[in-house]
DNA sequence: CGGTAGTTTGAATTTCATCAAAATTTGTGG
DNA sequence: CCACAAATTTTGATGAAATTCAAACTACCG
């Protein structure tokens, strides 16, 4: 998961207070597009509740996901450099956005904004970095289990359960993501219930045993 | 390869003139320490020459590769956030790199330092995002081709070669850092050797058919 | 020139993708 | 609230791709 972390010292609430003039958060209907590659971007958004994909399309028009964005997450920031948008975004469900123009961050350093922003865009490097790991580590097992637990560390640091969560993504997003076949995150799905490890109703997710979870992840981005 | 690119705004000549006090670049040997994970650091690195790897270790003692630095990049920017570097990072040659402090950068906005640091690292978001898409691809062959043509854009963007340039890294860190095992990695260059595309002499490679290349990448990174 | 590190090549094995079909879930209209 | 259709997920069988193991070969360094 790219970023799915508190933005320490600009969390949107923060960033939110800088920008009174749009602070009030739009509601996007599932499925709904936040903004499209290539598509001149002022502004970033910062996710009050619900989720979204961001993902590029190649010229016969297959989907890449590139990251998932949770609630308290930022998104947009790859368009500052440039102007323009990078990805398509869509939301996974009906969620909540708050629009955050980016003249209000640029132009003068209210609050020590800019150093949050760096910040944050640091956090996120750092972040980018953890989940690269969890990609190249060449067991789909691995990929899948890290894939767990960094979703269920997000969910804690948002102050819900991070035994216990709603799955937003379909499983072909999720394999899309990981580079795998839908049919390999399945059976692994099955294969974790199977030992015990997680149960699934529907899209809720209970982790029921973290320490093995953890013991077939990615040894190299261990926090626990 | 992570942000092999000209931080435009921000290049390293740019930043250095914020702090005189350390502009002048060092000199590491061939796999020397730039830092190590863990460490604090409130410096980043301008790579005036040379090339550096980064990599994380885990308790067993085994590398894993997250990014390739060449000249013109800067190092370190994923340790502003928490003021600790995340990862190792070792030269890969005898390398020049010029110490930036982060006081310099923070402290007062001189000459929009603070807007040209937001965006280098909005750019280098958006590095990682396609590198994170070669690297999800399935094929081997896919991958290296993508990895041989962002170092070749990278040479060109610094007023190399962009055909004939030398690779400073090992077949095992190719390997490593793509997530392949070093034969596949082997088999790979040796299979473009033999359909014309590239040659090898040495540490030095050669782009003998630059479309043929660009045909065997990762669709979705097109930029030429 | 000899020894070590690095690379290449071949053969066997494992892992994962693909294809096909069944089972389950989700969404919709009555 | 239920029934039906569509979408999604699961499961099984097969094949292709990449890893692993082993050994030979080549470049590099004192």
């Amino acid at each position: 998961m790219q970023s799915v972390c508190v933005p320490a010292g600009l969390t949107p609430d923060k960033v939110e207070a800088i920008d009174l003039s749009s602070r009030k958060a739009q509601v996007f209907n599932s499925k709904a597009t936040v903004f499209e590659a290539g598509q001149k971007l002022s502004s970033v958004y910062a996710i009050k509740s619900g989720s979204v994909k961001c993902f590029t399309l190649n010229e016969s028009g297959q989907q890449q996901v590139t990251a998932f964005h949770l609630v308290g997450d930022i998104i947009g920031l790859e368009a500052i450099a440039t102007g323009a948008a990078s990805t398509y975004c869509e939301t996974l469900e009906t969620s909540m956005l708050c629009e955050i123009k980016l003249g209000s961050l640029f132009d003068q350093n209210i609050d020590g904004v800019h150093q949050n922003l760096i910040r944050l865009l640091s956090q996120r490097l750092s972040h980018n970095s953890r989940q690269y790991i969890n990609i190249v580590s060449t067991s789909a097992e691995q990929k899948v289990a890290s894939f767990l637990l960094l979703l269920s560390e997000h969910m804690q640091q948002h102050g819900r359960s991070p035994a216990e969560f709603k799955l937003p993504m379909k499983r072909t997003d999720i394999a899309n993501y990981m580079g795998l076949a839908i049919e390999t995150v399945s059976r692994i799905f099955t294969l974790f219930k199977k030992q015990g490890i997680i149960t699934s109703d529907q899209s809720m997710l209970t982790i029921l045993d973290r320490k093995k979870l953890h013991n077939r992840s990615v040894p190299f981005t261990t926090t626990e």
